[in-house]
RNA sequence: GGGCUCGUGGCUUAGCCUGGAUAUAGCGCUGGGCUUCUAACCCAGACGUCGGGGGUUCAAAUCCCUUCGAGCCCGCCA
């Protein structure tokens, strides 16, 4: 709703500024939201430049020649100094409530897009996903929520280390150490994935062991890949339990082996050579990328042959790139030069890159995480206690709804919290993680959304049993006229272009601090304006109707932020 | 040592790319509000050298230079 807005008023204004006599680009008409206006533009300071005349007197000049048409989504158009504000109108409040009334579940969709491959988490399969993995995941799995939601067709992809020197030292752990089958699967992994690096560190001969698995991959021999895939399908296993409590979703788990067994990775190697910008440097092939910017050779082959983790991501690239338009990757601070070799090194070949999109680490008081020395939190320890703690929230407040229920909301508090507590900051800010804010409830969270969500709906509930009120009958929208009424309008409109904005930017805390907002004023309505005791009937049906419209788009909010919305909590 | 990212009230954080109207919000703090649709709520208040210094500009949290602090990277690991 709010992009129509924002097309009719640059419309508008463009046709003003053409009256009196200026010329401009769209791009400087500085179009920008802001507490004073629904829409402000910054036209006139742009036009004072170019035309050597005061700001403040060219904005009254472009306000007196504005005309709005009938029927325009702009209501008042007027000069506050330099700036030219621009108000929403009557028929924007009313569209837009019919709108969400239409469209429901729909509503802040985009029209259909290009086709999106996206990979996220791509943790290596050595042990459970720890709370650094799942600031990838959440970030992952709402940024292909938020695009699928602005109309593009999105496949999501894990892409599977089945083969590398970390997965040797799994395989080697297995075989030397006894897993404890007690435990769930990939803690199981970890813990015998820890016992071998430290057995490595005091013990470096046993590194021929390990080269020698990694040989043994490499030529296909069947008995050791047997001993990694099964390592590596119980490590997966676990997490993709994880990942699965965590309302995660991949549609493919891709094996970086496959890559090896097809012929694509010696294909590359050869189509790199072919470029000329290789060279052998003691054995190894390296590609030189200096004119990319990058100091360091990347190297493409072991010298004894064997391939790298990089070389088989090329060969995974290239089978992504032909699939798809747009190829996103999101990957961990670590990956920032390696993801620009990467790209470097595609783009040399004639390939499509990624677009990668990085963020920080979050680390420990005690420093950073790190699966092999067993330093880390893991997720599944997380759930479970944020789980907990919200189970606690529920039985003080909720003490007379059956254990079930509880059980139920504290998981989605629980689990909405987590996933609403990492994609609320930005992805470039690294953090501590923190048990004590982890668990703390009391601030404006997802539980503060949900509550909201909730709200409506035991309003909605009520009035069923309370009042005559037909859902699906006509109402009349223009009687929501007190403040909060269309503050929330208002907010409820801007769903779409937080949509667009977070698509485009690839940026999904726009959307957290979007719903945050939106939860906000309807509170603020909910406290100022009653629906159910309301004296008139028509009022009464519009405002049910616009409790109705809040639920709709709160409720797209939280899907979209994979956090579950609940009917009562 | 070199590269990248971050630095905004006591704590967490938006805005920075694309410079403009009193710098965003939460936690915490102080005070107030449940005989009315769920108080996981609402209202009011205090708290700021936007790390420091220089520069560009009519205008800088935002752009440039410099400096300090934190994180990450600089493997024939992933």
């Amino acid at each position: 709703m709010f992009l129509e807005l924002k097309a009719q008023a640059i419309s508008i204004l463009k046709d003003a500024i053409r009256k009196v006599g200026f010329e401009i680009e769209d791009s400087e008409l500085y179009f920008e939201t802001s507490s004073h206006a629904d829409l402000t533009s910054r036209a006139a300071f742009r036009l004072a430049s170019l035309y050597k005349k005061n700001p403040k007197e060219i904005a009254s000049r472009i306000v007196s020649a504005i005309e709005i048409p009938d029927g325009s989504y702009v209501g008042e158009v007027n000069a506050s100094g330099p700036y030219i504000n621009f108000r929403a109108g009557r028929h924007y409040l009313n569209r837009t409530v019919a709108a969400v009334l239409e469209e429901k579940e729909k509503f802040g969709c985009g029209a259909p897009k290009d086709r999106i491959l996206l990979e996220h988490t791509s943790a290596n399969p050595n042990g459970p996903l720890h709370v650094g993995h799942i600031r990838n995941s959440i970030l992952g799995d709402t940024l292909a929520r938020i695009l699928k939601r602005a109309g593009h067709d999105v496949e999501v992809q894990y892409y599977v280390n089945d083969m590398g020197r970390q997965i040797a030292v799994v395989s080697w752990a297995c075989e030397r150490f006894e897993l404890d089958l007690s435990r769930k699967s990939d803690a199981a992994i970890a813990d015998v994935y820890i016992k071998a690096n430290s057995e490595l560190d005091k013990n470096p001969e046993y590194v021929k062991e390990i080269d020698a698995l990694m040989e043994n991959v490499e030529v296909g021999d069947i008995r050791t890949i047997e001993r990694f895939d099964k390592a590596v399908f119980m490590a997966i296993a676990g997490i993709k339990e994880t990942l699965l409590r965590l309302n995660v979703v991949h549609d493919k788990f891709v094996n970086e082996s496959r890559f090896l067994k097809s012929g694509a990775v010696h294909d590359i190697v050869e189509r790199i050579k072919a470029t000329g910008r290789t060279k052998t440097d003691k054995g190894a092939i390296v590609v030189d990328l200096s004119d990319y910017g990058f100091e360091k050779t990347l190297v493409i082959q072991r010298s004894n042959g064997t391939s790298l983790y990089t070389t088989r991501d090329l060969a995974y690239h290239e089978w992504k790139a032909g699939q798809a338009d747009r190829i996103i990757d999101v990957f961990g601070a670590d990956h920032k030069l390696i993801s620009g070799q990467l790209r470097a090194t595609l783009n040399a070949i004639g390939i499509k890159e990624p677009e990668v999109v990085i963020f920080e680490f979050v680390s420990l008081p005690e420093g950073s995480m790190s699966t092999r020395r067993g330093q880390f939190i893991s997720a599944d320890d997380l759930f479970d206690r944020v789980t907990e703690a919200a189970l606690e929230q529920v039985e003080t407040r909720r003490p007379e709804t059956a254990y079930e229920f509880k059980k139920q909301i504290a998981e989605m508090v629980g689990m909405g919290a987590v996933r609403y507590d990492i994609v609320r900051v930005s992805p470039e800010k690294s953090t501590v993680f923190n048990w004590k804010e982890a668990l703390d409830f009391e601030k404006q969270g997802a539980p503060y959304i949900q509550y909201s969500h909730a709200r409506a709906c035991s309003i909605l509930e009520k009035a069923k049993e309370e009042v005559t009120w037909n859902s699906s009958g006509k109402i009349d929208s223009s009687l929501l006229i007190e403040d909060s009424e269309i503050d929330l309008v208002k907010k409820m409109a801007m769903f779409d272009s937080i949509i667009d904005l977070a698509a485009r930017e690839l940026k999904p805390h726009v959307l957290a601090i979007y719903a945050r907002e939106l939860a906000d004023a309807f509170n603020q309505f909910y406290r100022f304006v009653p629906v159910i005791a309301s004296e008139d009937e028509e009022v009464r049906a519009a405002r049910l109707a616009l409790v109705e419209c809040a639920r709709i788009v709160l409720a797209n909010s939280l899907d979209t932020l994979g956090i579950e919305a609940p009917e009562s909590m």
